[in-house]
DNA sequence: GGGTGCTCGTGATAGTGATCACAAGCGGAT
DNA sequence: ATCCGCTTGTGATCACTATCACGAGCACCC
């Protein structure tokens, strides 16, 4: 059996590929079959949204298939992209434990299929399997560091092109190998760019223009290629 | 036994003087002893840092007596405080539970008194009690959405009016009183209101001038009343 | 009284990025 | 091929705020 938009269907796409340190994962047999029992899942097509800020919390998605960025909006439109979401990440935990309308908006950047657990089955679930719990905790955790990174981000640097650096960096390392020359695929627009940077789309396209020219990244199509990663570490620290 | 800085020692503190939601509150009498047994009791001066971002995480420190600055800084030395605490308030419990360094420093803006907890003893007494650790889970979330107002205010308000705004507002709807006339005491310099809403010192200088030539609001000593919240309001959304 | 620090007010200046406007590139659909 | 929608490049302008500089106010302590 064929999923839509081409995406072949996970069976269980709660026992992580990917990852090992996932949140629900290496879980007791007991828990594990419970687990099994309250979820369920479903495909999204590209522009989905998973939920929207504001909304009260339905449950939490765990993504298995797909890249989802999260985003959240002023009343005049304004909208900065928060994360960028992969498979194996747990979106909207935050939301059912503390009972808050969802910070943040989830849409799928492309394809991509999802397993949802509802809001009062987890929390039953979290009650009665107290050793998850403990792993909820570290989970919320971690999603508090990486929100700490971005109010770094955004209060500790002020121009764009530090921030423009800052986030080529965090692309080419983030594929594992650390000579820093790996081409990175680049899947955003300008627009989302300057979503993520808080900046205006004009001024990515005229970063882009200037970084190329003073050699320090290369775009070869949809290809990035660091080309000086010691002077984007300067720009960064500065 | 009189405590130095003429700071009366409260006995217990644990025991939520103010407020009823904090964490280690209407515990079972089993929790609630065993946390007595592992914590311990300190006074400290203004000026003190109870952590210092980027330290392994010791423990937890329950703010009971006093106020702190929880706030993050970059190399070159710019500044951002990013929170203010008051007594009933758990620091470091993000850093404790995931394991990290401590995200913030944080510094006691008046003598002040809390009680300490470490980090093995808080992790064992969290694992035997399973009840506390959800509890633990639904004070990261909080922590969590606090983080999120951070982002929002820092990514997606542009002006420093408008987060000076912003920032007025939150003070006089504290305090209870929702006729938005309450006098709030001004305990910040301008410099720590620069730290907060991310700009200089003589542009929060401006601002109370220009605020003030606006009729907005009125400063007696260090006292501080909100003469026009409907216009500050509206500064705020925009 | 006369230091010494810290905080606060305010002017002048310059750099910078947002905004507006428009043209060009590019891919998909018919 | 042609159209349409989305994305990208780039110039001109302007408002805004960081920065530097300096003096005033104020508390505290010899």
């Amino acid at each position: 059996m064929r999923a839509p938009y081409g995406l072949n269907i996970l069976d269980n796409c709660l026992t992580c590929p990917v990852r090992e340190e996932h949140l629900f994962c290496n879980l007791s047999v007991h828990a594990g079959q419970r687990l099994n029992e309250i979820k369920s899942t479903a495909v999204y097509p590209k522009g989905a949204m998973l939920f929207i800020e504001g909304q009260q919390p339905r449950g939490v998605f765990v993504l298995c298939a797909g890249k989802a960025k999260l985003s959240t909006s002023s009343r005049e439109g304004k909208t900065i992209i928060t994360k960028l979401s992969e498979a194996g990440d747990v979106l909207g935990l935050n939301s059912v434990v503390s009972n808050r309308p969802y910070e943040v908006s989830a849409e799928m950047m492309e394809p991509g299929q999802a397993n949802f657990i509802p809001r009062d089955s987890l929390l039953q679930f979290l009650k009665d399997h107290g050793e998850v719990a403990l792993r909820v905790a570290e989970q919320l955790s971690r999603n508090y560091y990486t929100a700490y990174e971005e109010i770094r981000t955004l209060g500790l640097t002020t121009s764009p092109s530090e921030k423009f650096a800052k986030l080529l960096l965090s692309w080419s390392t983030k594929n594992g190998q650390n000579d820093g020359t790996t081409p990175v695929k680049l899947t955003l627009t300008h627009e989302e760019i300057a979503e993520i940077i808080g900046t205006t789309r004009e001024t990515v396209s005229r970063l882009f223009s200037d970084f190329k020219k003073r050699q320090l990244l290369q775009l070869k199509g949809s290809t990035l290629v660091i080309r000086n990663r010691p002077a984007l570490e300067k720009i960064v620290q500065s």
